[in-house]
DNA sequence: GAGAAACTAGACCGGCTGGTCTAGAGCGGT
DNA sequence: ACCGCTCTAGACCAGCCGGTCTAGTTTCTC
């Protein structure tokens, strides 16, 4: 999953190669910690390719990085439900993919959005990390039914598993995220 | 909680008002989002005052925050679990705590450690936040009993709430953190 | 193969960053 | 009155920031 392997550049369009190098980066520092400049040396292009592809500069390239996340997840999300597997089953799939890549990243990396939460007010970049939760949450939200129990059930499973990520992120250890979603999962699959 | 209020500053001293202005920004835009230049209006002092108290600059002062907040917080539970309270009834108020913090802000400021973590690699600030994370949940897991399944159980209190928190913020709105916070809650109860 | 369009390349800029440093204000002790 | 200590004050700096711009190269189209 979003592995659009960096080390292979010429297997990937400069624009492509933007978006995957800013995400990478952006997951590991946050908005505010990541200087164009280093993105620009993670995909290996000059600025002047940044600006022609992205006019609007770091924040554009930020949107369009959060859009290509939320996109991998929600259709990966939609596929595992697809194959009527219980929602608890489908989140610990999805967390354990995340300590996947937790480890792959040596626990520099916060797998999804909440890194990202740093930033500017109301910009159009919250907005869309914002979408992006949305989407997710909406996923586990009619595979549990669509009722008010569901709803509670998809906050739960969304809000487990970010703050695990934060907390296993923090002790560089994965337990605490399998624990709290394991836990998590329980819940959401009775009844 | 933490409302050292910087409204009337003369009834704290500096040091005290530095802390609490560069908390309160670094909850609302992470450590990179802020400059040093914003802590020192907020808290109304010249650069001298900061490199005096800490002159170990930004990194320090943020320790400092770190460890301020971990401290209120740590204490806050200590004094609720005194009571005899149940763990899920803490938890539940720390949540709404949480979201009174969250609205008064109007969803500006991340009330816990969430937007901390976009802090630099290997560093003692990381180390703070670590630590902190470490304490609450200790004061989870020995009011729940000390046991495997207590530990579990406290890492889902954490995760729901540090997640909760982030689902609120983006969405402005509190009501995804107290779905997520009860329904955990419920299950942290339980037997 | 001519010409336009898409893209790369990187020098350049003003503003801001975190941090240093010197000067002095305020105050307690003697 | 004097001194020494703590703290305030803010000018100053080198380096980095995001962003602009012009010049070149490649690629597509006819």
């Amino acid at each position: 999953m979003t592995n659009h392997d960096l080390e292979t550049p010429t297997l990937m369009g400069s624009k492509e190669r933007l978006v995957a190098a800013a995400l990478s980066l952006f997951q590991a520092k946050g908005y505010h910690g990541v200087a164009i400049s280093d993105i620009l040396e993670a995909a290996d292009l000059p600025k002047g390719s940044l600006y022609h592809h992205f006019p609007g500069g770091k924040e554009e390239l930020a949107i369009a990085a959060v859009g290509f996340i939320a996109d991998e997840v929600d259709a990966r999300l939609a596929s595992e439900f697809a194959k009527n597997k219980r929602a608890g089953a489908v989140l610990l799939e999805l967390a354990h993919e995340c300590v996947s890549w937790l480890q792959r990243s040596d626990y520099t990396q916060t797998p999804l959005l909440g890194l990202l939460a740093a930033s500017p007010g109301e910009s159009a970049l919250t907005q869309a990390i914002c979408d992006a939760q949305k989407r997710w949450l909406a996923r586990f939200e009619t595979a549990l039914g669509g009722t008010e129990a569901a709803h509670d059930k998809a906050c739960l499973a969304l809000a487990s598993l970010e703050g695990g990520i934060s907390l296993a992120r923090m002790s560089r250890s994965s337990d605490l995220l399998i624990r709290s979603v394991t836990l998590a999962a329980l819940h959401i699959n009775q009844r």
